[in-house]
RNA sequence: GGGGGCGUGGCGGAACGGUAGACGCGCCCGACUCAAAAUCGGGUGAGCAUCGCUCUUGUGGGUUCGAUUCCCACCGCCCCCACCA
């Protein structure tokens, strides 16, 4: 709390922490504020009541000021790329123009737009306000109030949700009775409300051309509002909105130009007369950072009586949450802090001031608690700089992709704002990211849709049943969820099987950024080969130490086999393939397994290639062994090249890039000798009669290739 | 609608442009056992047939001596965003 506190200190100092009228979920029938998830088609899940958006009071958090060095510094990542982009789809900077429209018969009184077509002004038949525009009021006719009126208050009852999840949905709207006038014209038209248009966007007020967006032209074509092409593009834009590139028509002061060279010159044009700007727009919007809840941080602010802002001082810090026995906001809507009236009240400078009583998101801690791992017991700092410059940044960060562009975007923006603060000494703080894939489980429905526990599911042939009842039932492969019955429980495997089979399992299951179903008989295959290794070592009917192993010389084969391992499981861990090397420690123990003199020295450096997979049990070993220290100590084996070399190598021979024989031969065999070696060979010698060889390719030690022609 | 990703045996998955299917699961056979489990050994892509051949990495093309791998188009599935002006 307390070093949440003193960064949100800091942002407010920075007036990156402000106070604004934000939308939230607001249940009258439970007087509460919901979260996001809690709602569902205008419902609160839990009850069915239902829910409207409502203005209040609220904490942002200015992240758009950020929004470009969040957008160019994902260059410096090393990242998955699909996670960049999502990011800079979230950021969703474009490049456009500001445009000034005069509301018509109303001196003084006008309105912007923004447009990433400033060229296509020209074509501009209609303006749309969002519902929520603050202009709606003041502009409408009074002939056309009671029904403007309507549709405004229907799209407030409606979430965001429902006004933006059916792309294809018809479109609504009124007509105000107002008129705007297009800068380069002076034409009048027609000022609509509709909400197509979104307040959350730009500024919430578009200039429509249906000749050149989809949606406006579906307008159109629901209301009847006129056409009018101004970028010739070689279709009929009665029948279909046009949004490639072309010539400028029927706009006179751009006739002939390029869209390029159109919108420099229109947005130049506007800029010389004040009625326009350029201007980059963000979609990424400033960060709703207060909820309505018991837990959380509080803010560490109060208000004058005044009313006006007061930060505490840093030796107020933390500021806890009081202890309550309702948890509950109060019959008038208030967070349920409102309720600790002794708390709520606080004397700073001999004024009464009254605390914030809204929380802070759990996002809070989790945008800088990597930080305080480097020095989780500073009392003077959040984290000591000397420390930070040492350990940061994060070396390595995995984690879900569902944290794409939420928690990843927040903590890289907190990590700006203590950079510039000069807490910490790079711009980002997580440099490599890897994206784990989700488990999945397989699930069993039947026709009802009714799921089934696999341990009430039996295999009967082909098809899968319920025991008890026979009833077929269909397998799928899905998220794991109570209410498919597909849940597994580590715990359970845990018991069954080990932490360590449970661990090498989740290696071993496939590459570790891919989604996979989880399969208990896999994890059982794992738990075998654990068992191998273990009597590798131990006699299990005496305890003692089996016999084989001793101080023997490694056997070629033995030794190829520890040396792929130990590569593979090197290269594995740089380049987090987790998956492959537990093959290769298996095709060791199984080849260890007939062995009848086991070197000393090879188990040793298995079970220190096997440690980071199966700690418990290669430290058991180790030890058993005799061997000093801990596994885990390293230091981590090398493989020799040599090793892996063989001295005779298998070549497979194709004809026409067709296999058709596999030889032995020496190691580096020359080329000639090879290709002479090959041609001898009877399965070979059959393809060759009538044909010549025009060409031979040998890549050394594998493959001979020859490519024939007749004659 | 936009963006990202993935399609390989019955299943999870391996394969620097070079013998497709490593390793594991499952299944089959054998050993041990009175029996079962556990364990150990062997087999296991499909078909034709038995020196072997043909087919096979979602489908269709292309590049190449050679393509699961590179390029193009299509089909299917998954994830993210979505009336963003």
């Amino acid at each position: 709390y307390r070093w949440t506190q003193w960064i949100f200190r800091k942002m407010v100092e920075r007036g990156l922490a402000y106070l604004a009228e934000g939308p939230v979920h607001w249940c009258p029938a439970q007087g509460t504020v919901l979260a996001n998830e809690e709602v569902q088609d205008g419902v609160y899940v839990e009850t069915g009541d239902p829910v409207e958006r409502r203005m209040m009071r609220q904490w942002m958090l200015r992240i758009t000021a950020y929004a470009d060095r969040l957008l160019e510094d994902l260059d410096l990542l090393d990242w998955p790329e699909s996670v960049k982009e999502m990011q800079r789809n979230w950021i969703g900077r474009s490049e456009g123009a500001m445009v000034t429209f005069a509301v018509a018969d109303r001196p003084g009184c006008a309105f912007e737009v923004f447009t990433t077509r400033p060229d296509t002004l020209y074509g501009a038949t209609w303006c749309v306000l969002a519902p929520e525009h603050p202009l709606v009021d003041g502009i409408t006719h009074p002939e056309r109030e009671a029904e403007v009126r309507a549709y405004v208050a229907r799209a407030r009852r409606q979430t965001d949700q429902e006004r933006t999840a059916a792309a294809e949905r018809e479109k609504t709207g009124v007509f105000t009775g107002a008129y705007a006038v297009n800068p380069v014209n002076g034409e009048r038209i027609p000022i609509w409300v509709a909400d197509y248009v979104l307040i959350t966007y730009g500024t919430g007020a578009i200039m429509a051309v249906p000749a050149h967006d989809e949606r406006d032209h579906a307008f159109a074509r629901t209301f009847g509002l006129p056409i009018v092409e101004v970028v010739s593009g070689g279709r009929d834009v009665q029948a279909e909105a046009w949004t490639g590139g072309g010539v400028a028509v029927n706009s006179p002061l751009i006739d002939g130009l390029a869209v390029r060279e159109a919108k420099a010159h229109i947005t130049a044009w506007l800029e010389e007369r004040g009625l326009g700007r350029v201007k980059v727009q963000y979609k990424l919007r400033d960060w709703l950072f207060s909820r309505q809840r018991y837990w959380g941080e509080p803010f560490p602010v109060a208000f004058a009586p005044d009313q006006s802002l007061r930060l505490l001082p840093e030796d107020a810090l933390p500021v806890t949450i009081p202890e309550l026995d309702d948890f509950r906001p109060t019959e008038d809507g208030r967070p349920p802090l409102a309720r600790a009236s002794g708390w709520v009240e606080v004397d700073l400078d001999g004024e009464r001031c009254v605390r914030e009583t809204n929380t802070m998101p759990q996002w809070a801690g989790s945008c800088w608690y990597y930080l305080r791992y480097m020095d989780p017991h500073d009392d003077r700092l959040p984290v000591d700089p000397e420390r930070e410059a040492y350990w940061g940044p994060v070396d390595l960060y995995i984690g879900g992709v569902e944290h794409a562009v939420t928690h990843l975007l927040y903590a890289r923006f907190w990590h700006k704002v203590l950079y510039d603060v000069g807490l910490v000494h790079t711009k980002e703080p997580f440099q490599r990211l890897f994206n784990q894939g989700m488990i999945l489980a397989f699930s069993y429905r039947d026709e009802g849709g009714r799921y089934y526990h696999p341990d009430e599911v039996e295999q009967r042939g082909d098809v899968s049943v319920v025991r008890e009842t026979g009833v077929p039932v269909e397998a799928q492969i899905e998220k794991m969820s109570k209410s498919k019955r597909n849940v597994v429980d580590p715990l359970e495997i845990v018991d069954r099987y080990g932490a360590d089979a449970l661990r090498v399992y989740e290696m071993f299951m496939g590459p570790l950024e891919q989604v996979k179903p989880w399969q208990t008989s896999g994890a059982q295959g794992v738990h075998r080969f654990l068992q191998r290794v273990w009597r590798l070592v131990v006699d299990e009917e005496t305890g003692a130490l089996q016999p084989a192993v001793g101080d023997h010389p490694l056997p070629r084969d033995l030794g190829r086999a520890l040396h792929l391992a130990i590569k593979e499981t090197t290269e594995g861990i740089e380049g987090i393939r987790l998956n492959t090397p537990v093959s290769r420690m298996m095709e060791f123990v199984n080849l260890a397994t007939g062995a009848d003199r086991l070197p000393r020295e090879a188990m040793r450096a298995f079970l220190a290639i096997l440690a980071p997979y199966a700690p418990h049990l290669a430290e058991e070993l180790w030890e058993r062994l005799g061997l000093p220290g801990r596994a885990a100590d390293g230091p981590w084996p090398t493989w020799d090249p040599a090793m892996l070399i063989e001295d005779l190598v298998e070549v497979a021979v194709q004809v026409q890039g067709k296999l058709r024989a596999t030889l032995q031969a020496p190691r580096d065999l020359p080329a000639a000798e090879l290709a002479a070696l090959v041609k001898a060979h009877p399965n070979v010698v059959r393809y060759l009669e009538g044909m010549t060889v025009v060409r031979e390719v040998v890549v050394p030690n594998r493959l001979v290739n020859l490519v024939l022609k007749a004659g």
